[in-house]
RNA sequence: GGAGGGAUGGCAGAGUGGACGAUUGCGGCGGUCUUGAAAACCGCUGAGGCCGCAAGGUCUCCGGGGGUUCGAAUCCCUCUCCCUCCGCCA
């Protein structure tokens, strides 16, 4: 959410940002809705210092024995309560919609952001590795899976339907190993501490971490308890300090959390198929970041850095992308995705997504620090990262390890989580 | 699922219609004393909105929402959450 005080005062700004970001938001009514509000304020507030004046007044008549006096007070009071009572219907109104228009606005992009209308102007900043040249035809992860017998669709869609699949043996045993391993290095040496969260939270938590009310559709609820299933561990990361002032001494706070996630894909429909590429249910090991203003873009070279340090020690070639303004997404104010070469599927695929999510989550989840013990609270600034989800770095690992035999070399970091195993072959 | 009891500031815990944004204690911050510290003593110590260049003024908030009243932390309705006991259960 933006402050409101800065649309008041800068919507030439908030307007030319949403061009920039290709995107659309109520501005002129969000503006005629605050000007209501205000004056409602403005008025309703006078009169209730009126009320107050008048009937602390009625206390002291009554108590000297003035009740005619006291008795005319009462009924002037009661007609300036009327008016009030007129005046908080109205604001009971007004406040609501103007939340509910200004929850629609995304976050500024900022200034360093690259200017484009879609994902076509995203910038390459840097690239690891160079693809392995194969001497056969590499096949894609699907392909290996059924031969191999670790990844199985039909039973998946038997069960769940399209967009769901079942891994078996090593499959889902390096599916695992990824995971944990990914858990280890995240907690022992880029320095998080582990987070076991809810996977179901309430709307309020949704909105706090700004996946409501703008992604309903993508989204699994149960109408009756009023649960929502994350799709990302974001949300109960950014509602862990839901409603605090922490201590400045306390920041930048690093949490990483491995959650499953779960996505309704609606508005993917058609995309991404086959495989196990984009599904309804997967893992993820997310990295979330508390931080000052001061530090947060810092925070997110690292973040960046943290989550490209997985991809490389799996020694597998990936590209670090910034997304341009178009592509930039509702709540960041600046992204860059980690994309893994995969040559069987022959694309970059993308295994990590990492953004300065500045004070936009902080205003809606209420999250604040101090700079000294008596300063005035501010929000803090948040970050988010993969690292990484273990479904999509499967099929990195497995395109780029497969052997002309069509068995899958375990890379060397895996093989202690995988019992030592050196190779998939089937058996 | 059934019965009962609760929710007040960072924490503990008073307050049952007007002088209460709230007694007090602890904690925290500042000071006196001290070579320094402790102890003792003194003072300060919630958040947000609106108006204002500012100084300042004003309003709201005692779990959430609604109501009664000139006036609500206090009375009524409702929801949520927590605790105790019983039942059920991986």
């Amino acid at each position: 959410m933006l402050d409101m005080a800065f649309i008041r005062e800068n919507p030439d700004l908030v307007k030319e940002a949403l061009i920039k970001l290709n995107a659309d938001a109520p501005v002129d009514e969000i503006l005629e809705l605050d000007r209501k509000r205000r004056a409602l304020l403005r008025e309703t507030e006078e009169l209730r210092a009126e009320r107050n004046a008048g009937s602390k007044q009625i206390g002291n008549l009554m108590r000297e024995g003035q009740p005619d006096e006291a008795e005319a007070l009462k009924q002037r009071m009661s007609e300036i309560g009327d008016r009030i009572g007129e005046l908080d219907e109205a604001l009971r109104q007004v406040e609501p919609e103007l939340r509910e228009k200004l929850l629609w606005v995304p976050n500024m992009p900022h200034p360093s952001v690259p200017v484009g209308p879609d994902e076509s102007h995203n910038v390459v900043v840097r690239q690891w590795g160079e693809p392995r040249q194969f001497d056969f035809e590499p096949l894609p992860h699907w392909d290996l899976g059924e031969t191999l017998g670790i990844i199985d669709f039909e039973r998946g869609v038997k069960m769940s339907g399209t967009r769901f699949y079942v891994l078996k043996g090593a499959g889902a045993t390096l599916h695992r190993a990824l995971t944990n391993w990914f858990i280890d290095v995240g907690t022992r040496d880029h320095g998080y501490t582990e987070i076991y969260p809810p996977f179901m939270v309430h709307a309020e938590a949704m909105v706090g971490a700004a996946h409501l009310p703008k992604f309903r559709d993508n989204m699994y609820y149960d109408a009756e308890e009023d649960f929502w299933f994350i799709g990302t561990a974001e949300v109960p990361l950014t509602n862990f300090h839901r409603d605090e002032i922490l201590g400045g001494d306390q920041l930048p706070i690093k949490l990483l959390a491995h959650t499953p996630c779960f996505r309704r894909e609606k508005m993917s429909a058609g995309r991404d198929v086959r495989g196990i590429k984009r599904v309804h249910q997967f893992e993820k090991v997310e990295m979330y970041l508390f931080t000052t203003p001061d530090t947060g873009y810092d925070e997110l070279e690292t973040l960046v850095s943290d989550a490209e340090d997985l991809v490389r020690r799996l020694d597998i070639p990936c590209r670090v992308v910034e997304m341009c303004t178009g592509d930039l997404g509702f709540a960041a104010a600046k992204k860059y995705d980690i994309e893994a070469w995969c040559p069987g599927s022959n694309e970059w695929t993308e295994v990590s997504s990492c953004s300065n999510v500045t004070d936009f989550q902080a205003r809606r989840a209420n999250i604040r620090f101090r700079r000294q013990s008596k300063a005035r609270p501010e929000f803090v600034h948040t970050l988010n990262g993969s690292a990484l989800p273990p479904g999509r770095m499967m099929i990195a690992v497995m395109e780029k390890y497969q052997q002309e035999d069509g068995t899958i070399t375990v890379p060397e970091v895996l093989r202690p989580y995988m019992g030592g195993l050196e190779a998939i072959d089937g058996r």
